[in-house]
Order: C-alpha cells, then structure tokens, then sequence
DNA sequence: TCCAAAGTAGACCCGTGAGTTCAGATCGGA
DNA sequence: TCCGATCTGAACTCACGGGTCTACTTTGGA
C-alpha cells in the first residue's frame, strides 16, 4: 500500500481516479499554505472542485489525507533525486561533475513541493511521528545510499579518496543543505540560482579539498 | 511542574514576576507539546497554575505568548552558543580545540529547548514569518559570526587556511548539523553522546583537511 | 491594619471545523 | 435504454478553543 504506485492508468480499484489524484494534489497545497490543523476538509474538497462526502469516500478522513498525499510527495521526490545523483559518473572533470550533481540536488532540495514537504514533516512530528522514519528511509537514506555508492566508484577509478563513502555523502549533502537552509532562512526565501551555484562551487571545493586526489 | 527556575528574587517591574515566568515555561511546554494551534491557552494556564485570566493580565493573548517565548529560548540559546564558540582560543592542539568547540555547539544543537524551538519555528513559518529573522539574526547569524572571528585568529596565527572564515564558519556548522538532524530524525530521536562525539569528530576531520595547515 | 492591585474560578459567547446523513443528480457500462 | 455505483450540495451534530466577564479572594506595601 502507500506506495501510490497510480503507475499507467489503471482501471483503478474504486471509481473515478482523478477525483482522488484532485483531491490529493489541493489537500498538499491547502496543507502547505495553512498547516495541517487549520486546514479545513471543507477548503480541500472545494479547491479539489469534489463534495466534501466525497473526500470521506475516498479517504477515511483527514490524516489519512496527509499521509497519502505524503507518499505521493516523498515517491515523487525520491526519483528526482536518485535522477540527480545518477549523473555523477567518471567521465569529464571530477570537480565539474561534483559541481553538476551538488546543483541538481540542490534545485530538488529547493523546488517548493520538497521545501513544503520538509516544513509539514517537520511541522507534524509530534503528532505523526511515523512520517519522519517513513520519508527518511524512502528517501533520505536512499539517496544517501545511492550517492555513498558514485563516491565509492569514484574513489576505486583513483579519482577520489573516500576511506568511508557512506560518511563522506553524508558530509557532501551536509555542505550543500545546511548552508542553502540557512540562505533560504528554513525555506522561506526563494535562493536565486547564482546564490545556489556558489554554495554548490564552495561545498564541492571544500569536500574535494578533503577527499579529492592528492 | 514546569519547575520555573524562579530566577533570583527580582524586585519586579510589575507585581508577580515569577508568575510571569511559570507562564512563559508552560507555554513554551505545551507549544511543544501539541504546536501552536492545538495548544489551549486554559492547558497552558493550568500547567502554570494559574486562572486563564492571568494569563491575557500578562500577555494579550496567544500569539504574544509565542513570541515572547521564543524570545526568552532565544536569548538563552544565543548565550549559550557563544559561550561554546569562546573556547576556541589558540591554546593547545587545534584539532583538540575545534573537537571540543564541535561537541559543545552539538550539544547546544541537541538541547531539547533548542530542539523544540526550531521545530516550532519552521511550523509556525507560514503563520510567523517573522519569527524566522529574530531566530536566525538575533542567533543564528550572530553566533556564525563570532565563530567566523575565531576562526580568522587561528588563520592569522598560522594554525588555520581560511581565506574567507564565514564560509568556513557556515561550513564548519554544515558539517555539525546536517548530519545530527539526519541521525535524530529531525529532533525526534536523542543522539547517544558517543555517536555525537563521532559526529563532531569526523566533522573536525574534513573540516581540517580542508582547511588545515599544510 | 488597611486597601488597591493582582489573581482565581467558572460560566459564558461565539466562531470554526471534523465528520455524518440523505435525497437527488450524474455517469458508465451492459 | 436502464441500473447501480458514484458524486453532489446542503444541512446538521458535536466538540473544542479563544477570549470576555463577573463576583470573590489573596497579597504586598505603606
């Protein structure tokens, strides 16, 4: 379950399919705008253009609503991500190719569905703490993963010298979100792009000044 | 509970200051607790042991109770930083030195007021943009600041290569905090000091071959 | 000792929002 | 063309919580 699969249009389980996709996509944005507990099901059911019945056909209620509208999210951002890193390989420059990957994961880690994302989770931990362990191991960890394993790859073809990959994505990551959260004041502000490439440059000279060839 | 330090017995401005004070406490608990929306103020004011009525005597209402609660953890969390930072003096082995400074600041990170209130500040985002710049000027920018200063006097005694210590004082505190965030699942898990010593230490060790002397 | 300020308990008003119900409109497939 | 499943709109219940008010008690300073 959760996993949203949707996959080609399937002849869906129960009814109408757009209804629900509808109804998923204004819960995220009525809950990105006003928090999960000011949200009204009454606003999410008329931005959906849907009955409000109806949504309690769908899904039983209003966490139900949440947590489904946050798989749909974390699968979403989980394969841009992975997208990202996969362009890490050997060839070219190693420094233009860390330069590459660290923009691309830092446009995702900017884009507004992940920065809206972060803040409910977030926002929500107390009340839903599952959410965290579920989109951290979906996706946090599987990127980290994905990433850990290009370092190693890089570090067997001598082009870099990562005693511990999986420490060394850490850090990497580390370099390039904490200072964009930081910029963006926790997401708030929009980063323009130049502002964006100087910390991916920075991050990716500071790591290579750690791990790079001698 | 909420125990309320009582501080030293202030002659105070106004009538009951610790009453004040045993506000402030249960509602920065409760906040915690449930967030802001669904902290009541009749729970905050029992958990102060007080009458509801006291509690808009003192503060106009709930939004206020926020703010000023934010400001009180505010403050207690920027002494508390600096004070981590002042230990980076030039005396001893610098990597020794920049460990100790990065288990201190860690644990400041860790703290489970310094937790909470940045929890609360990146929920109440959407409600309280403001917020966000007090925290991250009155702290966040002030603390990075005072590091960036060390660490440019450890540059000019030789035993640093910070060619632009901001960069290197946002860095240093990338390589502290990402990674905490991500091994306590946004705060949600207490980190056992050993893994948080390790942190600190694997953070100080990029940190100096990137930026250590030659 | 006395009194005004501060605090207390509890009822009260009022808006809001989750979830339900139901009669009727709509739609899709056979 | 017809049937059953789905959707609609609107009204309704119910609980909760912010904020106010009032009549009464406590407290601390002169």
């Amino acid at each position: 379950m959760s996993a949203a699969g949707t996959g080609a249009g399937e002849p869906s389980v129960r009814g109408r399919i757009d209804k629900r996709r509808a109804i998923l996509d204004a819960a995220f944005a009525v809950f990105a705008r006003e928090g999960y507990t000011q949200a009204g099901v009454d606003v999410i059911a008329a931005e959906a253009g849907v009955a409000k019945a109806t949504v309690y056909n769908h899904f039983g209620g209003k966490e139900t609503l949440l947590r489904q509208a946050f798989a749909a999210l974390a699968d979403d951002a989980l394969a841009r991500n992975l997208a990202a890193v996969d362009r890490l390989t050997e060839r070219g420059g190693t420094r233009a190719r860390l330069e590459d990957v660290a923009v691309h994961l830092l446009t995702c880690y900017c884009d507004e569905k992940s920065r809206t994302m972060r803040r409910l989770l977030v926002a929500e931990t107390p009340r839903f703490p599952a959410l965290v362990d579920i989109v951290q191991e979906q996706v946090g960890d599987r990127v980290l993963q994905a990433l850990a394993d290009r370092l190693a790859r890089l570090s067997v073809a001598g082009l870099l010298r990562t005693p511990d990959p999986a420490l060394a994505a850490e850090q990497f990551t580390a370099l390039l979100t904490a200072p964009i959260d930081r910029r963006s004041r926790l997401g708030t502000r929009r980063v323009p792009a130049t502002e964006l490439r100087a910390t991916a440059k920075a991050a990716v000279g500071t790591f290579l000044a750690a791990y790079g060839p001698r």
